[in-house]
DNA sequence: GCGGCTATGTATAAAGT
DNA sequence: TACTTTATACATAGCCG
């Protein structure tokens, strides 16, 4: 009843966005805007809570930059550019290019995620036409798509992991 | 009235904090493993939505360097420090202890170890899983299969490297 | 294009396993 | 010790001025 007394809404509210690159110039430009704030203070906080150091660097649509640092951009880059080039001068080119091969594979794994949920909602979309009975409604869902997330996300972090240390257990036993 | 038959909160859900330095050195290292999965998930959205480039560069707070790059970290950089010529030479800055930490300690480094074999064993428990679980085969279609191939491919190539690189220490990995 | 407003989607702090 | 669950805090898409 009390559905009936309510007030027509007044917004269609936040809606749900596939996550691709927009096509309306002038949604890109807001929509920049606001993640751009939105990542920033997100750094901050990151920052601030666990008491680390970071810095992010990004180009604005029309290919202005924008740069957050803490506690300064420069300082940041010249600690990864430190390590970085030590990290490559230290061994031999093997180790170097397995780094770099590694730059980069976090947007892999999300693009092979992306596919693969995708693939998902093709099928279940498929599944509801069909509407064969309830093994579907049990069988895929948020979870599942969560799950994989998961792995991928601990696929790469282990791989990264792994390459990591092996190469510092390298240094020290040189076998 | 319902509330009344409503269950007890099984939980207290999400709590506000206030954004300053954490105390518990655990609870930093949970949240820095949140929020910098949640940051670099947002840099990645704000790339692909807007379709920019964008770096992140982060240092846990055991100095550990995690870093985000679309479509690389070092192009990225490469293009904020050519437009912002104010970018000191990395080796005259103070010494870069960065990478040193990389190295570690002996026993650091088996203790790192033993928790990545377990989380490769998760990893593969749960590969294992999805292949026999019966939402798997009874949705499952050719382009699935494949890609679930494609994940099985990545993790025999993970182990078959990590044998190749650190064959020394193979007979720590029982697999 | 900029900021404010909802209503809704998403991230995540704590508790649980 | 880490991973999952849950309830809530927070971010933001679509509108409007």
């Amino acid at each position: 009843m009390d559905n009936m007394l309510q007030q027509k809404k007044k917004t269609t509210g936040r809606r749900k966005i596939e996550i691709k690159k927009l096509d309306k110039e002038t949604n890109k430009q807001v929509t920049f805007s606001k993640r751009r704030q939105g990542l920033f203070k997100k750094a901050s906080e990151l920052c601030v809570l666990c008491d680390v150091h970071a810095a992010i660097i990004v180009f604005s649509p029309a290919d202005k930059l924008y740069s957050f640092g803490q506690p300064n951009t420069d300082a940041i880059l010249n600690s990864y550019i430190n390590g970085t080039t030590e990290f490559t001068d230290a061994k031999s080119m093997e180790d170097s290019s397995t780094y770099a091969e590694y730059n980069g594979q976090y947007e892999e794994s999300l693009k092979m995620l992306e596919m693969e949920k995708k693939k998902l909602a093709e099928v279940e979309n498929l599944a509801k036409t069909w509407n064969r009975g309830d093994w579907w409604n049990d069988s895929i869902d948020d979870m599942s798509i969560n799950q994989l997330e998961q792995f991928m996300i601990s696929l790469y972090e282990l791989r990264k992991k792994l390459f990591e240390r092996a190469d510092g257990l390298s240094m020290m036993f040189p076998f």
